[in-house]
RNA sequence: GGGGGAGUUCCCGAGUGGCCAAAGGGGGCAGACUGUAAAUCUGUUGUCUACGACUUCGAUGGUUCGAAUCCGUCCUCCCCCA
């Protein structure tokens, strides 16, 4: 259900629709791992911030508090009381951020689980299943991101496991599309390949051969560097299905972002607005600052002068300083609803862009500047 | 008046002859963070002509090759007894 109503060179502005509403690409999901943002934002505030679709978790919710408890209190939609579309990323994450708690087979990954050492056994059909009691509209295929640096050897044997589990994923999705578990749900794959754009070609051949309805490059920014990750992706989203969404996973600055819609991405999500806010990174149109800088002690100045989020149309640098240095929570609030707020916005005006055909000039405008320290 | 205890670098607080510019907190200053084990983590925090030198541990005078640490005197504070 994805369209494309226009293009301006390699990026496109496109619908993708969902039971729960249309997504306007080029998008930005704010990620709510746990069926929260974090900084004590609830989908009360979604549409102050313009956010467009949330982002949530299978393996944090089926730790905590389970797949079975959302399920009963209506899915996630129900749950957080958003109803807005939302994505749930697989656990195939935190195959790469708890490393050090699991094992990996052809069968899955046994996660020692963070918070009580408990065994969790996760596969292609149980990530499924936990996603399709979640009820989130996009699922995504639970894959392995490996870390960087990664050797060629490692790289090839993880993508075609990754290739089986998908497979996998996907026949347990039309097993419970089909059953009516989730019947409006759909299921993205993920490219993997680390730094290899050998590994990445062969890899999106076999995935793009499921014929899915959108697909994901999984396992950048993980330790590679800028320069590696512009060459991954100039190599890559030439062979992706060009009626397909293309959804670069967890990435990443406005600039990274930027450079990726010019590319030919169509979805993002990263955990950066937000973690960055709640230390006092934030960002303007003339580049980000950190709040908890001496320089701003005495500043009456809003974040930034021209933004109309919440925070800005009532709050002065010296007031939010104040609130992080005193530890405050509504510091954290205030700062992740100003950068989710500034990262919608700044897809809004790229989907315009897009369909002014100026992308380009605001790329060049804005890429270097929004990633710049002031 | 008698007895006891304490004064350490911005703050609290270790240290009771050399390994002490002085532990550890806090506070301050700065940095990192990219499908969130992150309201977290890291660095730094006497001065300078800066791989070395100088000044500092209430004040001052001693002992010693060497003192924040030992001794004398003084100042300030706390507790108990009268």
């Amino acid at each position: 259900m994805f369209t494309i109503n226009g293009t301006d060179g390699a990026a496109r502005r496109g619908s993708f629709i969902t039971p729960h509403g249309v997504i306007e690409t080029p998008v930005f999901m704010n990620v709510a791992t746990q069926a929260a943002i974090k900084g004590g934002v609830s989908a009360l505030d979604l549409l102050d911030i313009h956010c467009q679709t949330a982002l949530c978790n299978t393996y944090h919710l089926h730790l905590r508090p389970g797949e079975d408890v959302v399920a009963e209190l209506g899915g996630l939609h129900g749950f957080m009381r958003y109803p807005g579309p939302i994505l749930t990323d697989s656990g195939g994450f935190q195959v790469f951020s708890l490393s050090g708690l699991r094992k990996i087979s052809e069968e899955g990954v046994l996660f020692a689980s963070h918070l009580d050492g408990r065994r969790i056994l996760m596969t292609p059909e149980s990530s499924m299943m936990i996603q399709g009691k979640l009820g989130s509209d996009i699922a995504m295929a639970f894959d392995e991101c490996f870390e960087n640096p990664a050797t060629h050897d490692y790289a090839a044997a993880s993508i075609e496991r990754t290739t089986r589990w998908l497979t996998r994923c996907r026949d347990a999705w039309l097993l419970g599309r089909d059953g009516s578990t989730n019947p409006g749900q759909v299921l993205f794959g993920i490219n993997q390949g680390g730094v290899y754009n050998d590994l990445r070609a062969r890899h999106m051949t076999a995935i793009a051969a499921l014929d899915l309805p959108g697909y994901a490059i999984g396992g950048l920014a993980v330790g590679e560097s800028a320069q590696q990750r512009e060459d991954v992706l100039r190599h890559l989203l030439p062979l992706m299905p060009i009626d397909k969404p293309r959804y670069l996973m967890g990435v990443g600055k406005p600039g990274d972002i930027l450079l990726a819609i010019a590319l030919g991405v169509d979805f993002f999500d990263c955990v950066l607005p937000a973690r960055n806010a709640r230390h006092g990174h934030v960002y303007t149109r003339q580049g980000c600052l950190n709040l908890k800088n001496e320089k701003h002690k005495q500043s009456e100045l809003p974040i930034d002068t021209e933004c109309h989020c919440p925070t800005c149309t009532h709050f002065s640098r010296a007031y939010l300083r104040h609130l992080l240095a005193a530890g405050e929570v509504l510091a954290l609030r205030l700062c992740v609803l100003h950068n989710l707020y500034f990262y919608n916005t700044m897809m809004e005006q790229v989907r315009q862009a897009i369909e002014e055909k100026r992308l380009m000039t605001y790329f060049w405008e804005n890429a270097e500047r929004f990633d710049r320290r002031i």
